[in-house]
DNA sequence: CTAGGGGTAACT
DNA sequence: AGTTACCCCTAG
């Protein structure tokens, strides 16, 4: 550590910044990868940003809605594997459409355009359903979602009769690959969104200097820096090294120019160059290693530059051990997603998680710190300095090539693990605690947790551990959100960013093969697709910000050891929602599980859900109806949503950094959906009531 | 936008 | 029937 203290408000500023650009390229990096078809390298970037999410990072720019493109495209690409799930009851395609509800809801899409992909993917869901032999889940959709208004096509008719007559395969079923949905799906997302260029992409054309080496660069301003320490990227593969970049003065002012306004720098380039000069001083006089800590007192000009050296954000910090070019760019591990699951054995199961074997260095693991305390998954902070404790309490995150599964990366591990049941769930909506799906799923799950208890009790072992050192996570991409709420109370539950794995025997079989689509492109409304040129909200700037603070405002255990206690609805709610159980965790005995499951209130609860649908032409469904600031078909009083733990966590926090009173800061500020500032307002009050803060 | 009152579904 | 925890409405 440097002798002379750095002012850390800046250092955390900068810190976020360089965070952002790395996230963005990473963005990028899967948007790409996902084009291409490179799934796996899709899966593995999506760890990678997962694993960011952890870190400060500046909202500036549409971080938020990158993430969700994220957590849309990597519930996509996983969607054709029923036993994985993001958030607890959902399967991968329903734990999409929710991510879909709040893409269209924060990008504003055209009705029709939303309905069409909500269709697309529910029909996909269906078919996967079919084809893996989930009749009843399929049928279970296909009633929820399939309004007969929508069946212009005849297809519902088709699917049913699939369904009665269990048969899994039909030629209708092989007539599109999942494949294809998948680039389908892509495309609606490019349609939406365009993302742009990162950042650092974009220095490194204008400084032209790009490198496909992993020399270390040189700055022809001052060679010193560069001969300082081999960078710590330095044994990064891929993106980092195509991130290499030789930079003059003049190329360096040039860029400063042209894109500090981007950054939110209003530094003025002399100033900056001062700073360097100094900083550069001070480095020489300092004994190697200080380098390491460069961030701390880097200006703005010196985190482009040192960007452009490929030097990783987090460099400085502990973890910057994490190769993420090579979590990114490493493919060579990958398994059939069968094998992912099925070959996962206690003996291996970090490894696996991992991505390493064990005769292998482990470059793809990635370990961050996280404040244990800290039970805000927004909240969470990287350790600095871990001491041994403190990396006991570190979260695991690796990338898990063998499961070819981006999602299977954060592992959680809690003393309870053994009694867990062996999924993990990710969730990327807090609010994906829709009593029919769960209601939905429950039915086909249940044996399927059972049976998979042996397969993936190691997988949740790993998780487990990694749960019981983190409180919570960030939002996470892969899921964007894993519950907070698996308190000292669920003993058995965890959230962490993996799917949980649901195999059933069958399923084993099934579930891999490559789930056809009809045609999910129901061309009746090319009125309302975009054009890809197009960009809505393309430089939207969502106030919703990406902000992980540090570990001193975390919340406390004791806080969240009250919350437990005090908060009974919440907690229940949130396993229901989110986490799980138990042994037995199709029993749910919680008022919020019988709610969400009794046959009759279900019914009456799915009637009104459909009540609201009103009449599309398409398949209609809760969620696109309540998305799009809905129709006027919407019911005005929806059904009644339980706060979660994780939900009254953030509240928590977000009273505690703006304040109460700043409602609509606070929610901008955690990912949350479907409450209004009111809601936060009201959830407040009633929290304050029961003493709960 | 927020605060506060009131309504009410879902529970005991 | 009473309570709770949420949602909605309205005023400022």
């Amino acid at each position: 550590m440097r002798a002379f203290t750095l002012n850390p408000s800046r250092m955390s500023e900068d810190e976020r910044i360089i965070n952002r650009w790395y996230f963005d390229v990473c963005v990028f990096k899967a948007l790409e990868s996902f084009k291409n078809g490179d799934y796996t390298i899709f899966g593995n970037i999506i760890n990678v940003i997962e694993s960011m999410v952890v870190l400060p990072m500046d909202g500036h720019g549409d971080t938020v809605l990158k993430l969700r493109v994220m957590q849309f495209l990597s519930r996509i690409n996983n969607g054709d594997k029923l036993d994985l799930t993001f958030e607890e009851p959902k399967t991968p395609l329903e734990s999409a459409l929710a991510v879909l509800e709040y893409l269209c809801r924060e990008l504003d899409v055209p009705q029709r355009e939303q309905q069409r992909v909500h269709n697309a993917i529910t029909e996909m869901l269906i078919i996967v359903c079919i084809k893996s032999g989930e009749f009843e889940k399929a049928e279970e959709i296909l009633k929820r979602h399939f309004s007969a208004a929508a069946d212009s096509s005849g297809k519902k008719k088709l699917l049913v009769n699939l369904i009665r007559r269990r048969r899994s395969s039909h030629s209708v079923l092989q007539l599109s690959s999942y494949g294809d949905f998948k680039q389908d799906m892509l495309e609606f997302i490019e349609r939406l969104y365009c993302v742009p260029e990162p950042f650092l992409m974009q220095m490194l054309k204008r400084a032209g200097h790009l490198r496909a080496t992993a020399e270390p660069m040189t700055s022809s301003r001052e060679g010193r820096r560069s001969t300082q320490k081999p960078s710590a990227a330095e044994d990064h593969g891929g993106v980092s090294s195509a991130m290499r970049v030789q930079l003059s003065l003049q190329s360096l002012r040039q860029v400063y120019g042209e894109l500090s306004g981007e950054c939110g720098v209003s530094v003025p380039f002399s100033q900056l160059l001062e700073e360097v000069e100094m900083e550069a001083q001070q480095q020489s006089r300092e004994p190697p290693g200080a380098e390491l800590h460069l961030a701390l007192s880097e200006t703005p000009m010196e985190q482009m530059e040192r960007a452009a050296e490929d030097e990783p954000p987090a460099a400085h910090k502990p973890y910057a051990g994490m190769t993420i070019s090579r979590l990114v760019m490493e493919d060579d591990s990958q398994l059939s997603e069968d094998d992912s699951q099925n070959n996962v054995t206690a003996a291996e199961e970090e490894t696996q998680i991992n991505g390493v074997p064990p005769d292998r260095p482990s470059p793809q693991r990635v370990i961050i710190g996280s404040d244990p305390e800290s039970d805000n998954p927004e909240v969470q902070t990287v350790r600095r300095t871990p001491t041994d404790e403190q990396r006991e309490n570190r979260v695991i995150i690796g990338s898990d090539p063998e499961s070819d599964d981006p999602e299977v990366q954060t592992v959680r591990r809690t003393p309870t693990d053994k009694q867990r049941e062996n999924r993990a769930i990710i969730r990327s909506d807090p609010e994906s605690d829709d009593p029919e799906v769960q209601t939905v799923r429950r039915t086909p799950t249940d044996k399927q947790r059972e049976n998979s208890v042996s397969e993936s009790a190691c997988v949740s072992k790993v998780r487990s551990a990694a749960q019981r050192s983190t409180r919570s996570s960030p939002p996470s991409v892969g899921d964007a959100h894993r519950s907070g709420g698996e308190s000292s109370s669920t003993p058995a539950r965890h959230l962490s960013s993996t799917p949980s794995v649901r195999r059933s025997d069958k399923k084993t079989h099934n579930n891999r093969r490559t789930i056809v689509s009809s045609d999910e492109e129901p061309e009746d409304h090319p009125s309302d697709r975009r054009t890809a040129g197009q960009e809505p909200h393309d430089d939207s700037d969502p106030e919703c910000v990406l902000e992980v603070r540090p570990a001193v405002q975390s919340s406390t255990p004791a806080r969240r050891s009250r919350d437990a206690q005090s908060d009974h609805r919440s907690r229940v709610s949130s396993e229901s929602e989110s986490e799980v159980h138990s042994t037995r965790p199709q029993v749910r005995s919680s008022p919020a599980d019988s709610r969400s499951s009794t046959g009759g209130k279900h019914s009456a609860k799915r009637a009104r859900w459909r009540d609201a649908s009103g009449t599309h032409e398409d398949w209609s469904d809760e969620e696109s109806l309540f998305s799009a600031a809905s129709g006027p078909s919407r019911k005005k009083k929806s059904t009644r949503k339980l706060w979660t733990l994780q939900e009254s966590d953030w509240l928590k926090e977000g009273v505690r950094r703006f304040g109460a009173g700043h409602w609509e800061q606070i929610r901008a500020a955690f990912p949350f959906t479907e409450r209004t500032a009111c809601n936060l307002k009201d959830r407040w009050r009633t929290m304050v009531k029961l003493k709960m803060v």
